[in-house]
DNA sequence: AACGTCCCGTAC
DNA sequence: GACGTACGGGACGTTA
């Protein structure tokens, strides 16, 4: 029978979940039939994906099975199913039918019973068997030939999910299940042992008699566990006899008989008729068929119908305690929930939470409005108080898009607990960073090819913009409830594909830890001094005064000097000056470099608009802006980093950039001073000395770079050494300077252009310099040829740790654009193993923190550098413990050096 | 008035 | 055109 894959849909099972997971719906008759809508949709799904070659769906027959025998317990205090799920049993058995399906059930047994049959049936005549279900009790036959499918989030579930979820393999599974019992089946287990303490024992002893042996001998130390076990040994003995399956069954129908059969089109039709299934008939092709007993039209599809199909809405709004407590149980018994909340503000940590939306299928979406100004609503507190313990319990996937906002609002409205978390931003850039973007919108249209309400049409832009708390609660549910619903088709259309792309450890180890550390950053933010920057915003101005009288008396009249086209045309048009360059849209280029020149031959005019334009600088992109970003509650500014921005996997910094303060002049250093430790603590800078320099002589294995970097040496002087010939010792400054720009040059994909304006020489000689680079370093040209080939057959270029950087342009026509991107093909794995390196050590943080006790915790990071705050008396043991963690952070062919520096503001921690 | 683009400059 | 990655301020031209 190899070829035969057949494929066992647990139908009971599923009835029970979909009955939770869907919300109400009834035919015109009044006859609920959620379930069955659910049942029919697998199905067609099932029938439509080709998964086997032969198909049946099992029902559980009757109450008592053999496991009363057993222990009359087992099942005994199960309750009456609901009233509105009692008319489906009979109903989904018919939809069965009408599917041309083999509906099997046998007296006495459990449809897990027959299945586990079903399925040694097949192992033993070598097929393959997919068991369609999420019940952990059948977790147990996974093995050689046997997989399972989860028929409502339809994804895979294999040894490695049921590892991460109960942390034992599939074989261990009965002996595990006997340990925890089943407070719903009434099976007993051993009390005071969950899922978490059946692990930790089956891990240690292996088995359960080898455990009930150890805690009986004494081997096993004494606790109040290994008590509960001496006690409890028997109901574990007996529960493991209820946990296993029988695979020992007679098959009701042999295996042949299961074969795929097309369905009779007009018997299917007027069953999905009759339940007004409007939608699955449409994707069955049945439209066209009229109805052989009665030729009106059929009934429209109820609402809900045609969201958990394919559509996008209606949604549900939840304004009642029942709808609420509803939509509580179907996300348990779905066990993830999408989320999104929306806000008053764009500006996470400012706002307040105004309602939350949460889908638990495709199509199955709803909206807890809480703060809109009209219409009813649930009183917060209720809502906060049936949602906390979801959001609180392990066993939920939270599933957001952009969590960390989502996080901080929640956080605010008392909602801080929120674990786990999946991250469909995050997802989308660990698989696709560089390829596109990574907002919803765009990720909706090219993955659903669905185009989401925007949110500027719901609040208006500009100065019509409303608050989201002023629109309408239907409008908003219309919205919000969508994003929720965007939000976990692309969790299920994006999450497998981590694993094919390998980056699923990316996401996992770094990315998706990464969101509390940043969390935290944001919410701790940095002290600045509010009067020093006032203060030197006053001084800049009174300077760039002066400074405007003096030009405007050179040139002879006033002009805008903030404006590069007014200037380029006195510069050059009206003073005639020398050397004036265009920019790409044809108006005189004015930047420094151009005034630089001018000034070399010179000139005092440009000299003074350079001036002008530091201090212009400096005042409004610094002192000013950041003086508006002062929290007043805790006067520090709250940075806001993103992590799916950047092409290369690094972090950017928004609503203040914190990450380009200045600090290379002494005006601008300055400002850096104005960022100070709160009274009691000081600022720890800790930078990665050279990192990708030494990401370069890792990956193109270059021996002599190697060698330098192990030796210790000034990296530099040691590159102009070997590239002009001179001795390290004794070299001047502007020779270990055109070395150093040489190797900046190198990790940018190096051009003799770039590099002649760079230093200000001629292409020539900028390329004998590229040229006795490459001599002396053979190994970065082979790099550069084999990154360039790399990225053109693949279309993006990866980081040592397996990030991929998209660059789209590279088979590009238009040789600029395709040298563009090749030298962002050769810049990227540095850069971005640079960023993987970092965010490593930033993960790796909080737990070695929590273990040293110092009161330390970190601000900001700068690519390459991270700023912490400690108190005063435990700086030097803090620095001492980041450097570490951050130096261990990787192990390459070469060491990372870092260098940390101490002081009460961020220029002096230098 | 609001938005998008350009030019420019800051960081790593 | 112009060596990599970002963010943002002010000017300016276009839209409403």
């Amino acid at each position: 029978m190899s070829g035969t894959r057949l494929v066992l849909v647990d139908g009971s099972g599923f009835i029970f979940r979909a009955f939770h997971a869907l919300p109400p719906m009834t035919r015109e008759d009044g006859t609920p039939v959620n379930a069955v809508f659910g049942f029919c949709n697998m199905l067609t799904r099932l029938l439509k994906e080709h998964t086997g070659t032969h198909l049946a769906v099992i029902f559980d027959a009757g109450r008592t099975t053999f496991r009363n025998a057993i222990d009359p317990r087992y099942k005994a205090q199960r309750p009456e199913p609901p009233e509105e799920l009692i008319p489906q049993f009979a109903l989904v058995r018919d939809a069965t039918r009408a599917f041309s399906v083999p509906a099997i059930e046998l007296d006495g047994f459990e449809a897990d019973d027959l299945i586990a049959s079903y399925a040694a049936a097949m192992q033993a005549a070598g097929g393959e068997v997919v068991i369609v279900s999420s019940d952990k009790d059948l977790m147990q036959l996974l093995g050689a030939g046997v997989s399972m499918l989860d028929p409502i989030k339809s994804i895979p579930i294999g040894p490695d999910e049921v590892m991460a979820k109960f942390g034992v393999t599939p074989a261990q599974m009965i002996d595990a299940q006997a340990l925890m019992g089943d407070s719903v089946d009434n099976v007993p287990g051993v009390a005071g042992i969950g899922p978490k303490g059946a692990a930790q024992l089956i891990g240690e002893y292996g088995t359960l008699e080898a455990i009930l042996a150890a805690a009986a001998s004494g081997a096993m130390k004494p606790s109040k566990r290994r008590d509960a076990l001496v006690a409890h040994a028997e109901d574990a003995r007996i529960s493991r006899q209820l946990v296993a399956l029988r695979t020992d069954v007679p098959l009701p129908l042999p295996i042949e008989d299961l074969v795929l059969a097309a369905h009779d089109d007009a018997a299917l039709h007027d069953f999905l008729d009759a339940q007004g299934f409007k939608s699955i008939k449409a994707r069955l092709g049945l439209d066209g068929l009229a109805r052989r007993h009665d030729e009106r039209a059929a009934p429209a599809a109820p609402v809900a119908a045609r969201g958990v199909e394919a559509g996008f809405g209606p949604y549900e709004t939840i304004d009642t305690p029942a709808a609420l407590a509803r939509w509580v149980a179907a996300i348990r018994a779905a066990g993830l929930v999408a989320i999104d909340t929306e806000t008053t503000d764009l500006n996470a940590r400012r706002t307040r939470l105004v309602g939350i939306s949460l889908a638990t299928a495709p199509g199955v979406a709803a909206y807890i409005p809480l703060g809109h100004e009209l219409g009813e609503q649930l009183p917060r507190g209720a809502v906060v108080e049936a949602l906390a313990p979801v959001l609180g319990d392990r066993a939920i996937l939270k599933i957001f898009h952009n969590a960390k906002f989502d996080l901080h609002v929640l956080a605010g409205a008392g909602l801080a607990d929120a674990a786990p978390i999946d991250d469909t931003m995050l997802i989308s850039y660990a698989l696709e960073a560089g390829a596109h973007g990574h907002g919803m919108d765009e990720l909706s249209a090219l993955h659903l090819d669905h185009k989401p309400i925007a949110y500027d049409e719901v609040t208006g832009t500009g100065r019509n913009r409303i608050s989201f708390s002023a629109v309408p609660i239907e409008r908003a549910t219309a919205y919000a409830a969508e994003d929720a619903d965007v939000t976990l088709r692309l969790w299920q259309m994006l999450r497998p594909r981590l694993r094919e792309a390998k980056a699923l450890a990316l996401y996992e180890m770094l990315e998706r830890r990464l969101v509390p550390v940043l969390l935290d950053m944001e919410r701790a933010g940095i002290m600045v001094d509010r009067d020093d920057l006032v203060a030197m915003s006053a001084e800049f101005a009174r300077r760039m005064d002066e400074i405007q009288r003096d030009i405007e008396q050179m040139v002879g009249h006033a002009f805008n000097l903030g404006s590069p086209k007014q200037l380029g045309e006195i510069l050059f048009d009206e003073m005639k000056l020398p050397g004036g360059k265009r920019t790409k849209t044809g108006a005189w280029g004015t930047d420094a470099a151009v005034l630089d020149e001018l000034a070399e031959v010179g000139h005092e005019l440009p000299v003074r608009i350079l001036e002008w334009r530091q201090l212009q600088k400096l005042k409004s992109t610094y002192a000013d802006a950041l003086v508006t970003e002062i929290d007043i509650e805790d006067r520090r500014v709250h940075t806001n980093f993103a992590q799916a921005i950047a092409a290369t996997g690094r972090l950017s910094s928004n609503d203040p950039n914190l990450q380009n303060i200045p600090i290379r002049t002494r005006e601008g250093a300055r400002i850096r001073r104005a960022f100070i430790a709160a009274p009691g603590h000081a600022l720890i800078s800790a930078d990665y000395s050279q990192i990708e320099l030494r990401l370069l002589a890792h990956v193109a294995d270059i021996p002599a770079l190697k060698a330098s970097f192990i030796n210790g040496e000034d990296i530099h002087a040691r590159t102009a050494s070997e590239v002009f010939g001179v001795p390290m010792e004794g070299m001047d400054a502007a020779t270990r300077r055109r070395a150093k720009a040489i190797n900046f040059g190198i990790i940018y994909g190096i051009s003799a252009f770039g590099l002649a304006r760079q230093l200000g020489i001629e292409n020539g000689e900028a390329k004998r310099y590229i040229d006795a680079y490459f001599a002396r370093y053979p190994e970065i040209r082979r790099y550069m040829n084999e990154t360039r080939e790399f990225a053109r057959t693949h279309g993006y270029v990866a980081t040592p740790f397996g990030r991929r950087c998209y660059v789209p342009g590279i088979a590009d026509k238009n040789p600029a654009r395709r040298s563009y991107a090749e030298r962002q093909a050769i810049n990227a794995p540095l850069q971005g193993g640079a960023a993987d390196i970092i965010k490593r050590a930033m993960v790796r943080l909080p737990a070695a923190i929590a273990a040293s006790g110092l009161t330390l915790r970190l601000l900001l990071q700068v690519h390459d550098e991270l700023l912490f705050e400690a108190a005063t008396d435990q700086a030097e043991p803090a620095a001492a413990l980041v450097r570490g963690i951050m130096q261990e952070a990787a192990v390459l062919s070469v060491p990372l050096l870092v260098e940390a520096g101490i002081g009460g503001n961020w220029s002096d921690a230098h």
